[in-house]
DNA sequence: ACGGTAACGGACGCCCCCGTCCGCTTAGGT
DNA sequence: ACCTAAGCGGACGGGGGCGTCCGTTACCGT
């Protein structure tokens, strides 16, 4: 069930071809990120170039079809967090799952923060941002979370979670979690809290593959 | 003054050189970070690329001393944040001043994170990070300072601040001073904080050009 | 003014990545 | 079993970064 939306008339061995050529880039995007030259993913995948290129024609629609289970595991945190009763826990747990999700898969955190990939995607992420807004605004009507807060606060704790690296998996996760734990405590409402200073626009800015 | 500790037998020309090389790395180092080819540095400063290679037989030797009285910079925020008298103000004051540098200055922010360059930086790297964590502790026994900080945490928030990239330097900024306002909230003691997950070894890590 | 030498930079060979073409292989319908 | 077209992958030309060599230029001490 990983992508069956368009490639229905492929040969046998075709239709292997191209699985395993998203599994070998789902490993590699996801441990090294996505500049990985498409060879390698080719190699990996143990075909030739050609045969990459004829299935994915530029490296956008290869990130698109190799993360759209990800993304879908994305929705379905954020769709969790909207379903929980009360909305601040909701919210936290939001926060966690995506940061561990973008800890566990360096690829999928670049896809993800630079405007993402694929044309199919942009409706379900509308959707997902404005289900988060709505999470978030019943947070603050409820009290815990913070009045000042807003959604590129949220964009901002993500493209910072980023930057975070560690040499094992484990570190980074370990490492992410601590940063999701420390960014739920400053967005949580507080008597003395300090003004905190403006947000800015963010949306999505990330240079890609520089 | 930015780097008269070694070459000191340079003809006038080769000193000028060295110079416009200097400027002209730092200039590209701030505005695309460390993977800047070396030839487009060579280009910029007007000289031939092995003029740059050797004054500058590695990258690393570029970097360090490009970067040196950013580096000073550093260390005086870091005493200023310690002279001060209220040492939770101090800490305050060091994280907000060098998210600010970080966010002016993306080379110095992958450079500073990388398990710095140079070899004489690693004494003064050492002094300044003994002065942190004191100031840090003076902080927690002053109270505000929540008593789960670790030094690591602020390591996880610059290497966090590195994350959160901009379109324009003037967002940059921005977006930096609120996550470090948010830092700061989240470093800040509470009656009802939460246990925070455990704090992950980081030291030195990053991949540095991958 | 002039010689010696420090310093210069264009040009070279190397490697890696890109995207495409074309002759061979093989699936799958009849 | 056979035939056709879908599918394959090795090989190619192009581009860019790397680090170095060597003939030329221009400082600087006398």
């Amino acid at each position: 069930m990983v992508t069956d939306h368009l490639p229905h008339k492929l040969r046998s061995d075709a239709m292997d071809n191209r699985d395993r050529i998203l599994d070998a880039a789902r490993a590699l995007f996801s441990a090294d990120g996505l500049d990985v030259p498409m060879r390698e993913i080719a190699r990996r995948a143990g075909v030739g170039p050609a045969t990459l290129y004829r299935r994915f024609p530029t490296k956008q629609m290869l990130v698109a079809d190799a993360f759209a289970d990800q993304l879908n595991a994305c929705r379905a945190i954020v769709d969790e967090g909207c379903a929980d009763p009360d909305p601040w826990r909701g919210l936290c747990l939001v926060i966690e799952k995506i940061c561990e999700l973008h800890a566990r898969d360096r690829g999928f955190t670049e896809a993800f923060l630079s405007t993402l990939p694929g044309a199919p995607d942009v409706a379900g992420r509308e959707y997902t941002v404005k289900a988060v807004a709505g999470l978030a605004q019943r947070a603050k009507d409820a009290g815990p979370l913070r009045p000042d807060f807003v959604l590129d606060d949220l964009i901002l704790v993500l493209m910072a979670n980023k930057g975070i690296h560690a040499t094992s998996t484990a570190t980074q996760v370990m490492a992410s979690r601590r940063f999701a734990g420390l960014a739920i405590q400053a967005f949580e409402a507080c008597p003395h809290h300090a003004p905190l200073p403006p947000a800015a626009r963010l949306a999505s800015a990330a240079p890609a593959s520089a």
